[in-house]
DNA sequence: AATAGATAGTTCGTATGCGAAGTAAAGGGG
DNA sequence: CCCCTTTACTTCGCATACGAACTATCTATT
């Protein structure tokens, strides 16, 4: 049975329980990307998907997977680590970085992409389109009514 | 601007990408929430809400928060460390321990109350009954489509 | 009572992400 | 051409959470 609380001692005190529902979901998901393949981690395919066969530049990829400097040249560190990808350096920018994929990486792609297109399927299963729809306005409103500290 | 990757090379490939936007919004909550007061948290305040004034057991908590032993070990030394809570023996058990909170604990937990009703208003503004509803409906289904290891 | 098994917490290593601060290259006056 | 600001990353310390492995205690079974 789930945890109800039914002591009025609920994590919000009362009501949908938004935020904690929200976390509680959102590590869920984590984890269960983490079951799907070996090495697969969220981090990691959302880095691979947005890479892309072509490479894409560090300064793209942020914005992209929503990562501040930092999380993003640790999470590229650690792919690289494991042989997913490389960084290329910008010929045209002393600054700048690619990131592009390794044979191991375009690989991880392809089953990244095939796990998202079946984790989709299993999170909107039993919600009509308007559900889903709403579902993915609020979390973009809750996205965009917390912005972070450097847009705002 | 949104980040819309309109190049055909977003995080999930295709649709409302219902993950992605699940985990930026579950981060960009926690860090609203650490805008709010000073040393508070989403998981100290969490932890505070759920100790509540007359403490609790360690084994309720985790099934309240929906944290395993470690992560919660771990909340409470630093929620020790900060000195919001203290650990105290069973004296029916000697494996298990209440957790109550301290003077400054009691202070933290009530603005922590205070600050999940203002956050849990500016989730719902400008969503229906219905919607937000719907919101909740879709968490509890994914938290409960991915149990836990332990728990499956 | 002795022992096997379950339960409650802790510790450890790893992954993820953040903010603050540092480094290096690019750009824009003067 | 030099200096100052901006931009692109990196490094560091911290918080959060997980799984594996360990310790200590309790429970049930024999």
């Amino acid at each position: 049975m789930t945890v109800t609380n039914s002591e009025g001692e609920r994590p919000t005190g009362r009501g949908p329980r938004l935020v904690y529902l929200l976390n509680v979901a959102q590590r869920r998901v984590q984890a269960a990307i983490q079951g799907e393949g070996e090495g697969t981690t969220a981090a990691r395919a959302g880095l691979l998907m947005a890479v892309g066969e072509r490479g894409a530049a560090m300064a793209q990829l942020g914005p992209m997977l929503d990562l501040g400097a930092p999380a993003l040249s640790g999470l590229i560190d650690r792919c690289m680590k494991a042989g997913l990808v490389e960084r290329r350096p910008d010929p045209g920018d002393g600054r700048a970085w690619f990131v592009v994929l390794t044979e191991a990486g375009r690989k991880a792609r392809v089953q990244a992409i095939e796990g998202a297109r079946a984790l989709n399927a299993r999170l909107i299963e039993g919600f009509t389109d308007n559900e889903v729809e709403a579902v993915a306005r609020w979390l973009e409103a809750v996205r965009d009514r917390f912005p972070r500290e450097k847009d705002r």
